[in-house]
DNA sequence: AAGTAATAAAGAAATATTTCTTTATTGAAA
DNA sequence: TTTCAATAAAGAAATATTTCTTTATTACTT
């Protein structure tokens, strides 16, 4: 019964935590404290205590953390099991990475059909997977339902993706686009910039120190 | 000598203004006001005039922000107009993707040289660009010496790359793979984690509502 | 057993960020 | 000119996040 209160910003940890876990698999340990682990991950070893208790991962004093039950959880509690399909919009280079993404997969998510309205695209395979032409969107939603809509058009075009994802009714968009999407409050929309990375890398350049906070590297 | 201090928040903020006014541009309008941003951008209008402020960029009262001007300022605070060269290290899907990111020249950053170390690669050309292999990268950032190097190996490959980053003295490294990259302090390290993402939108999808603060939607 | 050291957990404080409220400025209308 | 409305700017408050400090728990050693 306890809502306690998750932020974005944990959640979007998460899955940092999880991959350190898994790659300490290779090693023999079957523990690991948080300290370890604030030393490889570059963050307050408090933060990470916190973190975990708040989504109900629990330590062992003088121990740590058990490695194989903190995957476990993690995934769980990242929904990792349960399977969200979805479809990709726009097959450019982007959308050709995304699309061999295996990891998506272990995470949860499949990416089931791909769109495009280049008439030289439609029809032929990538990755096994046929290109579609974008006005049959709705009709394929009808057929094999989704839940998330990956956005790698062309800015211009993304916001009549954002209203067919609207239209049909579907629950979740990724843009990977800079364009601003309006839709209605309903639907979950997360913004993956590209360009927010380059200029932090830049702005950092510029003012040579690195930003801190406290004793933490943004 | 105003050294106010800025967030990373912020920064990573200012590109979809940059884009935001951009796009506005085609529209005839000179002016905008923080609350028409703030209603596209579906941001408090108060952090848009915060924002700004803390760039020095001004408004006027009873008018907006003007569009050219801010364009201007923005690119600049953001160091669009300084070039800096790169090389890009693993010639995969995504690899091959940010390679033809067209944007990342008009923010001032060149992809100058690609590596890989697949023998089969080497040789071929990207994008005209010929993929070089690993083994020169020491020599290669002799002979035309890059900022920042775009990391988009497997991950179990990150950190020799990361190694290699440090020997040469490079200033920055952009992390594409999921693994923690441990480099001396000196060098700026930016982390582009794709399943962040991925475990926004699923969280989100399972608790049903979105990650409100107040009401903004994370 | 008792003591000790390592560590998670809890609590408190510090800091940062966002939002709300008020004020000041500007342009336009009366 | 004067008033009014729109808006940026400034200030205050609220909230969230991170870090520091203390406490409690556990395993190990003597």
């Amino acid at each position: 019964m306890s809502s306690k209160k998750i932020s974005g910003a944990i959640i979007r940890r998460l899955p940092m935590y999880l991959f350190f876990f898994k790659d300490l698999k290779h090693s023999k340990a079957k523990y690991v404290s948080a300290i370890k682990i604030a030393e490889s991950l570059h963050i307050d070893s408090t933060q990470i205590t916190k973190d975990f208790k708040s989504v109900n991962i629990k330590g062992k004093p003088k121990v740590g953390y058990e490695i194989e039950v903190v995957i476990g959880l993690l995934e769980k509690y990242l929904g990792y099991d349960i399977l969200r399909k979805a479809f990709l919009v726009g097959v450019g280079n982007l959308g050709t990475a995304l699309l061999s993404f295996t990891e998506f997969n272990m995470e949860g998510m499949q990416i089931i059909k791909v769109f495009d309205n280049d008439i030289k695209k439609i029809g032929k395979k990538i990755n096994k997977t046929e290109i579609l032409d974008i006005k049959t969107f709705e009709l394929h939603n009808k057929n094999t339902p989704v839940d998330i809509v990956l956005i790698t058009v062309p800015t211009d075009q993304a916001q009549s993706i954002a209203d067919l994802v609207v239209e049909c009714n579907i629950k979740a968009i990724w843009n990977f686009t800079t364009m601003p999407l309006s839709v209605i409050d309903e639907i979950i929309v997360e913004n993956t910039c590209i360009d927010s990375g380059l200029a932090m890398i830049k702005w950092k350049l510029q003012n040579k120190m690195p930003l801190i906070y406290k004793n933490r590297v943004l």
